[in-house]
DNA sequence: CGGTGATGCTACTCTTGGGTAGATAAGGGC
DNA sequence: GCCCTTATCTACCCAAGAGTAGCATCACCG
């Protein structure tokens, strides 16, 4: 036998087993908080989905707050890596647009239970797990009103405040969250393409300069 | 002395004051339930905010779900109170889409409690009074589609499926509710007047068919 | 002033569920 | 095969808060 290679290498796999579990962790929590409610589900429910008891998901999260938090973030931040995936599209400020609006309108469908119990439950969050989640929206806004802006300079756009614009934008985007439902009346195509129709005409330049 | 005018009186003042209580312990409930969450809001911090006791509440209310039920209710039911009003505008389908606009956003951010607590609690509620809600909304929903495809068919609007724009139009002036800050960054009126003129970019006609 | 009903309060009960201390089992090296 | 460490479970505590039984108080009437 060779040299033992170990040292680093068991804690290496202990790591990905222990991530491995938070995951699975957050799956279940997710699905459940989406379905009933934060405090309606118990951890108890949660283990009981793994086949584990409570004390398990304690050694793997400090407390349910924590749960929550983890869960309303990642519906975030994966919006916000798409986000900034999109606007790195080769193209015109419309076509980056799109890009922007097909792309994170898809990945809030497939996220949806992440984005929905973050806007429902947000009140339930520690004051700075809030506040942090907070910045990473108002991060989302800002890119997006940049590209906004780019387009009317570039006159694609016709636009009074970019800025604002975003954030319509950004709620239109992220209403589906509250409002998509998996086997309803609409396919998850059909509102993405509903949802870009609708964010191209709020930033199509028009004849009037107000109404 | 004539004869006693008495009978039906006293019983009719004692309703009127039982109904007082009523909205009384209603509006503090909503601002409760609306600064700190349904679950987070206890009855005894209800009932200390009217200087009485947790029982006064329960001979006012069944118990705490029937308070949140009608909570949700009220913001729903002005909506769609104010929806008919305006529909009922003289002039073109652009005129009441711009009177319903203009009427809905203003009564959403007048009554932002109850609105953004519904949004938050559905999960809360009885499923007997979420589909209630539900209807309330659906029928909102379908007035709003009616207007949207008379103007189409006027050719004032340029849209594909007006039951479909009608959703994303109502989207937008419910997603005020869970965004609008008071003495934030942006007024009433310019979250109304923005409103307003993202509504009819939505719907204004366009030279393409699809983009 | 005393009786009578309505109104609201005091003082509980009882469940539920977050969180934990300490027992137990399982894996891995010697 | 034995021991030690780590991972997981059993069994519990405890706080909080929804909901209630029964008493006190007060207005109103004779």
């Amino acid at each position: 036998m060779p040299a033992k290679l170990s040292g680093p290498r068991p804690v290496r796999l202990k790591e990905e087993i222990a991530a491995f579990k938070r995951r699975r962790i957050l799956e279940e929590s997710s699905h459940l908080f989406f379905t009933q409610g934060y405090d309606a589900t118990t951890l108890d429910a949660v283990a009981e989905r793994l086949n584990v008891t409570k004390p398990f998901i304690y050694s793997y999260y400090k407390n349910k707050s924590e749960l929550l938090f983890e869960v309303c973030q990642t519906g975030i931040r994966l919006s916000l890596q798409v986000l900034e995936q999109s606007l790195a599209v080769e193209g015109s400020a419309t076509d980056k647009l799109k890009a922007v609006v097909e792309r994170v309108a898809r990945i809030i469908i497939e996220n949806q239970r992440y984005i929905s119990v973050y806007l429902r439950e947000e009140k339930s969050l520690a004051p700075e797990d809030a506040r942090a989640i907070r910045v990473m929206r108002h991060h989302f806004d800002e890119l997006l009103g940049d590209l906004l802006e780019k387009g009317v300079k570039t006159g694609e756009f016709g636009i009074q405040e970019p800025s604002r614009t975003a954030i319509w934008v950004s709620g239109l985007l992220t209403w589906i969250a509250l409002w998509y439902h998996e086997g309803g009346s609409w396919s998850a195509t059909e509102v993405v393409m509903d949802a870009l129709t609708m964010v191209m005409k709020m930033v199509a330049p028009g004849r009037s300069h107000r109404g």
